[in-house]
DNA sequence: TTAACTTATCGTTTTTTTACGATAATTCAA
DNA sequence: TTGAATTATCGTAAAAAAACGATAAGTTAA
């Protein structure tokens, strides 16, 4: 009967498919290259520029924000966007990580 | 009445989500750290370790080639999955260049 | 050939995601 | 204070993802 299921899964994947989800649309990466871009965090003019109604370019910068990738902060009746810098460091080292600890085994490969 | 809408996301932009998505799930991830540690690409093995079943699995092993980040081939009654490392090379590349792309506007941030 | 084994696919259900319009809440300008 | 502007949230609908069991299709061993 072989070994158990008994290995959920780990933190770190858990972790990494959260941060992968957040990725996984391309409104999303538009908006992470728009405010990277442009040095005010003007929220309203990802609206104008994404084929997207408002509410739901709201839901998308929520579920940025919620994955912990960008932050916002009130401005008057506006609302300023910023990518977390330090998240997304920790993001990016974390996929690097994960490349590189498959590519060791690279040589291995049998198809 | 500002810009219109016109700008559709690009190719890049797509793309990019596409393979997030294929991250997107803890259990693909668990899929190519396997197909990663193990020279032989057993497929049935993955279904002993992960908390799913087999018909899941095989699901989830679909996307992931559909995806092209692994590739199958039919081993007798087995199949042997393996990782495609030409196309994870390319999209560690591409991750890559969006992270790099994006810090290079780091100093401008304002919140 | 038959039986056992391995894996893909089908059909289905449940959950999540995506999207929108309408509305509420907030702030600034008149 | 009133009105215009901006954005978040609510309610809802449609689409996609995730999961499972059952089944089919294939291969090897007896």
């Amino acid at each position: 009967m072989a070994s158990a299921k008994t290995t959920e899964f780990s933190e770190s994947e858990q972790q990494l498919a959260t941060f992968a989800k957040a990725l996984a649309h391309p409104a999303r990466i538009a908006i992470l290259k728009i405010l990277a871009a442009q040095n005010e965090c003007i929220c309203g003019k990802i609206v104008e520029v994404l084929p997207l109604a408002q509410s739901t370019v709201s839901q998308h910068l929520k579920e940025l924000k919620t994955a912990g990738l960008i932050k916002g902060t009130i401005d008057g009746p506006k609302s300023c966007y910023c990518i977390n810098w330090d998240a997304f460091e920790a993001v990016n080292k974390e996929f690097g990580f994960l490349f590189s600890s498959l590519q060791k085994e690279k040589g291995k490969a049998c198809c």
